[in-house]
DNA sequence: TCACTGTATTACTATATAGTGATATAACAC
DNA sequence: GTGTTATATCACTATATAGTAATACAGTGA
């Protein structure tokens, strides 16, 4: 028996509220840094302090970064010690950075092909 | 036969001009003004000036965001006489979009089961 | 030509936030 | 207790950008 497709979510114009909380969790993904700590972190769990190392941010810097990223959601924290170790808390990181780089790929691709239709200078 | 996998997109970490990249695409999507434009264009081309008047924006403002979402590669425009009309130009805008709801709507899910464990004040 | 219309652009203000250095906090070792 | 370490927070500056009013531009019709 074929599966019965779920209601379909209507397509109804979303009310400013959603829009708000919608545009605040791409905001989280939308300046390289954050992208670049989570960059790291989907390579594992890592201490704020080895983010810091790896990423070659300040401190506050990074601190600051992981707490937005918290708050949206995105990654975990625990602590441990005098360490806080952070964790992706939502695959949809991944899938979502995932996606987007795919299209930037594919997109330069197109761009560089287009290029080699352009006699060199 | 089991199809082939594809090589794993080796999970190297991203240049900072790729990160940048990235960042800029979700960077367009992370304003509630133009989410509202992408989920008005979802339902079909408009114009600028149908957009204005369904969203009820400044015209000047709406120009803007339009113009950030073609640069970013989101939407299309074509002009015609004295409109210009817009459409969606990557399909993976509604994906990202639906995903991100998607994810919206367990949280707050989640959020709703947990306030019915309270009493009610 | 002139007037009108739809859109883009300019110039500006107000706000948000990335980055930084200094400081506060908290858990450990002694 | 003191000192040290890892992290968070504060105060600040610099930059980016959302929104707006005015203006420029381009296509249309007279």
């Amino acid at each position: 028996m074929p599966k019965k497709k779920d209601p379909e979510p209507a397509k109804l114009p979303m009310s400013d509220k959603a829009l708000e909380l919608v545009a605040m969790r791409f905001r989280a993904l939308s300046e390289p840094t954050r992208l670049k700590l989570l960059n790291l972190l989907m390579l594992g769990e890592h201490t704020v302090g080895q983010l810091v190392e790896a990423a070659g941010l300040g401190q506050a810097n990074v601190s600051k970064h992981l707490g937005l990223l918290r708050d949206a959601g995105m990654i975990g924290m625990r602590k441990e010690g005098l360490s806080t170790w952070c964790y992706i808390a939502d695959p949809m990181v991944n899938e979502l950075c995932e996606m987007m780089c795919r299209r930037l790929r594919i997109e330069m691709e197109t761009q560089a092909r287009a290029l080699a239709l352009v006699p060199q200078i």
